[in-house]
DNA sequence: TGTGTTATGTAACATTTGTTACACAGTAAA
DNA sequence: TTTACTGTGTAACAAATGTTACATAACACA
């Protein structure tokens, strides 16, 4: 039994089902930066995450993206279920946002258990609203913040799936995410450093007041 | 058999279920304007919108408004379900747009029949599909439009669930549901007209170019 | 050490959106 | 008709965000 699977999903699933999982679903491995599924994807696959974050993002008409929110052990996507069900491609970019470990769960498994284990059923249903949450946050943020809230909150949020308030990143990937400017950032970044929420250094950023 | 039943469900639903609909469920007719659900109530119920539409709309910390969009006959309301299933309180404002006839089923039926029709099944799971996409382009439409470009939207949307290309609405109303002020879509909308994509009246505006 | 590359800081300006204030038009009811 | 109310138009200004341009800092490595 792999430990992980275990240790998060064990108290969601019953002893018979997590090795059903263990025997079919395959583990793997990806690196910071991969990207698990890309807009226009089929999805052949569900993934269950053990370790590490992934971050999920939507994309414009010009290929500019803007970052959803993160996701992270215990959690799998609710989209891939989504386009799993309805054999239609991805709406979204997952990528990995620090080193990743996942089991990897084929569509027609995933089908089956629907019926078969009612953890199952409540573990995808229950995905899909925590992932409509999500989505409703997201909704608030964009409509509701202003861009330098937006930015705090999302330093934040880094440094929560990340477990490290140091953030190793630059301002052009985070103006990406925010789906602005690089100029922008770096002027808000200045600000919440003069109010003393964040230090800055080349390549880092330090939340002060998390 | 309520007529709408059939014709609108009639080719998700086996004819035993359709039955057990319309033998459980509460036929309700409600006026435009009325509050369906609201935030924080609790969901006893899940709605099957038989004629009509709804407007959805999630509140920003201040009590202001913001649509995310509008469900129609055959649809129902993916975050109803949510909530049943979790039973936490409902995360968005649900408003008759229209004189809107319905059908409520109870929460426990709706569980029962989750595991005794697989169409109820897989109207759920599509119904969330569906939901999910819809928050997508909300996020598409507040994230990457320009006021302008929402407001077009919105009235098309509009035009779209009344059948009538000739809104009945006030620039203050439309201001609520996009969460901006009057002036700003009274603005926007003189410009709509002199671009000629509308034609302005008090309290009603034509949509030309659909 | 020098050189090219990437990252950051900042000014100056443009555009979009929000706010305040007020005039006036259309409607309903006294 | 007068009056009060609601809805619309618009100016003037404020704030937020986006854009262009350029200087300099930090680093990578030949």
């Amino acid at each position: 039994m792999i430990e992980a699977l275990k240790r998060y999903y064990g108290y969601l699933f019953e002893d018979e089902l997590l090795e059903e999982i263990e025997k079919i679903g395959v583990y793997r491995e990806v690196p910071e930066g991969f990207t698990l599924i890309d807009i226009g994807d089929y999805i052949k696959n569900m993934p269950l995450i053990l370790s590490g974050a992934v971050k999920v993002l939507r994309e414009d008409d010009k290929g500019d993206d803007l970052i959803l929110y993160f996701i992270e052990q215990g959690d799998t996507c609710a989209m891939t279920i989504t386009c799993c069900m309805g054999d239609t491609k991805s709406e979204i970019r997952a990528v990995a946002e620090t080193d990743t470990k996942l089991i990897m769960i084929p569509v027609q498994k995933m089908q089956e258990w629907m019926h078969k284990y009612k953890s199952w059923q409540s573990f995808v249903l229950q995905s899909y609203h925590e992932r409509m949450k999500e989505l409703l946050e997201a909704i608030d943020t964009i409509a509701f913040l202003k861009m330098d809230e937006r930015l705090l909150k999302y330093l934040r949020d880094k440094a929560m799936v990340n477990r490290d308030d140091l953030i190793h990143t630059t301002h052009q990937e985070i103006a990406h995410d925010l789906h602005t400017s690089r100029v922008v950032v770096s002027r808000l970044l200045k600000k919440l450093e003069t109010d003393n929420k964040i230090k800055l250094q080349r390549n880092n950023i330090k939340i002060v007041d998390l």
